[in-house]
DNA sequence: TAAATTCCCATATAATCCCATAAAATACCA
DNA sequence: TGGTATTTTATGGGATTATATGGGAATTTA
């Protein structure tokens, strides 16, 4: 499980380092990592292969013949794309996936359980506290 | 069973040394332990593994699109973490969760059964003669 | 060949392990 | 019961390991 919040940073490299608590986790299912633009806010979500796999999955057995699966395949996959982490549990952020979710450089990890999230860092400790109000 | 009430400290190195009393509950269970920010109080809550798994059960995971659950996910996982219990019945407090509870050097366990609470002395001390008044 | 990407290394900081000491609690025995 | 020995607990701090982060070198890409 991906829990707890973690601060980091964009390096001048467009570099980002995964929490290591994360990384441990990424390590135990052995799975391959997945980005995308969140569909629900201005934030990146990363989710391991099986989640993504099973998503399609049930989307093609509903309805071959949907527009609506299409746009979901489409929303989803077409910004989708696994992402290469290297030996100091790093990656590159493309230009892209920046701009989409306003990164710069202080930035706030979100753990969800099966997936965490990439914030810029206010808006991601705004989140938060909205989320946490709504169960006060 | 979590019992009475604690005082301890934060030493120089941000480690906080779980009384030795809950301690030995916790090794009879032989559970993982979990701190998280208290969603009614300025506190930190320390549960067993058993009751973060339960609560994490409740939620849908079938439903991506609900942001109704997407927040319950945030309230509670983005501010729960694994506590790792060293040889010394100590673990290190990051700074989110001490600032979060207003922790300075002098603090108090307060043991509510199931589960304990992590209070700066004086707001814990206030919390404890509060809830008394209310059943006097 | 220039720019971008990836790999690899260096360093500072932080986290963890381990030990030492002192205080407190408990056991033991005359 | 009083006093001593033993064990447990609290707490500080050194040594070791892990992590975060920058930047150079090598490789790939266009």
């Amino acid at each position: 499980m991906f829990l707890s919040s973690f601060s980091g940073i964009i390096d001048s490299k467009s570099r980002i380092a995964i929490p290591s608590s994360y990384r441990s986790t990424i390590k135990e299912t052995k799975e391959k990592v997945y980005l995308f633009k969140s569909l629900k806010y201005s934030c990146l979500e990363i989710h391991l292969a099986s989640k993504i796999n099973s998503l399609v999955k049930s989307f093609d057995e509903k309805d071959f013949f949907s527009k609506r699966n299409d746009h979901f395949k489409t929303a989803i996959l077409s910004d989708l794309e696994e992402i290469n982490i290297d030996n100091d549990g790093r990656f590159t952020l493309r230009d892209t996936h920046q701009s989409f979710s306003k990164l710069k450089k202080e930035i706030l990890f979100i753990g969800k359980g099966n997936h965490f999230e990439i914030w810029q860092k206010d808006l991601g400790e705004k989140h938060k506290l909205e989320s946490r109000k709504k169960f006060q």
